[in-house]
DNA sequence: CGTGTTTGACCGGCGC
DNA sequence: GCGCCGGTCAAACACG
């Protein structure tokens, strides 16, 4: 649980050295100046005399901004906790009262389970709920009524906006899937395809991914579940990989966008045909602390929705980091 | 030959 | 009960 502070330690040094977004050479930025010069410049100055000063304001100022990332990282930790205790106690009180006569979307996947029990789909069942197997019973898993399990596992529903390639559905993520189905759809022209994570064997994430309906060069992925397996390490040829003429993906943190109706959505860019970054935020000027706070908001709000999120987003972050060095 | 994709069939939920 | 629709299965197929 509290590797939290890990990931965060890692999105808080990215966004500023790496400057994501800022590729406009002409920036002046303040605070983020102190930044972008203080590792280029630190082995440059030559003046003895003026070296040990400078050298000593820049570690005054690095420390100071240290500081400040601290804090930040501080609030935005406790921020995080404070809404994932807030989605435990949620979860936790659906779970308990059992006349709640709303079925919600839960009940209905359980029932679903449930029924489909008796058949070809026992797998489904021991799989969703959670680790530990094909090994069990499935009717001991029927009657165990494993809600909390199931519900824990179904919550986690994210929609990634990601650019695709001409006419494919696959959407490199880092992760390995396997599809299984396809379906139009009334609402899109464009079909959907139903994948299925091959990463773990047993791994119960299954997602969709649908072309936009109004922007037919995006794709919308949408993910169920939770990963039973560690994050894949990002994949190789996320900034380095047009070696085989794949398209590649790397995350561009500043789709984060927070659906009114509820799902995170964070866009993905692919490096090969352009990186486009779609839905940043247009009201925030970049490169302003006012939007790394909202950046660092959205991105808490989406973690929070997300543990599979948290994985990637790990795992990119930690990709590019060790592609940068 | 093993693995992954395609695609038509099948199933259950839901609205009428 | 019937038809529609989303989701899944599994045989056929493609590919290395
Ligand atoms: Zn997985």
């Amino acid at each position: 649980m509290d590797h939290s502070a890990c990931l965060w330690a890692s999105l808080d040094l990215k966004l500023y050295p790496l400057r994501l977004f800022d590729d406009t050479p002409g920036r002046q930025g303040h605070e983020k100046e102190t930044q972008s010069i203080t590792f280029d410049e630190l082995g440059c100055q030559h003046s003895p005399k003026d070296e040990t000063g400078a050298l000593v304001a820049e570690l005054n100022q690095v420390s100071a901004e240290n500081r400040r990332l601290t804090e930040r990282l501080t609030a935005v930790c406790e921020k995080y906790n404070a809404l994932r205790r807030q989605l435990e106690d949620c979860t936790s009180f659906n779970a308990h009262p059992p006349p709640s006569s709303a079925p919600s979307i839960d009940e209905i996947n359980k029932k679903r389970k449930a029924a489909g029990s008796n058949g070809r789909n026992n797998h489904l069942l021991a799989i969703a709920g959670n680790s530990h197997s094909c090994s069990s019973d499935p009717e001991d898993l029927k009657n165990r009524l494993p809600k909390e399990e199931i519900a824990k596992a179904k919550i986690s529903r994210v929609y990634v906006r990601a650019e695709a390639s001409e006419n494919s559905l696959m959407v490199n993520d880092g992760y390995q899937w396997r599809k299984y189905g396809q379906k139009v759809t009334r609402d899109n022209p464009s079909p959907r395809a139903y994948f299925k994570c091959s990463f773990a064997p047993g791994c119960p994430v299954k997602k969709k991914v649908q072309r936009s309906v109004e922007d037919q060069t995006l794709v919308v992925a949408t993910y169920e579940g939770e990963h039973n397996h560690l994050p894949p390490f990002p994949q190789q040829e996320a900034t380095s990989g047009v070696t085989d003429g794949r398209r590649s993906m790397v995350m561009t943190l500043g789709g984060l966008t927070s659906d009114s109706t509820g799902p995170a959505t964070i866009s993905l860019g692919l490096t090969k045909p352009k990186p486009v970054r779609v839905t940043t935020p247009t009201t925030q000027p970049i490169n302003t602390p006012e939007f790394y706070k909202l950046m660092a908001e959205q991105v808490a709000s989406s973690l929070t929705k997300d543990p599979s999120f948290t994985a990637a987003l790990a795992a990119a972050v930690t990709g590019r980091f060790l592609n940068q060095n």
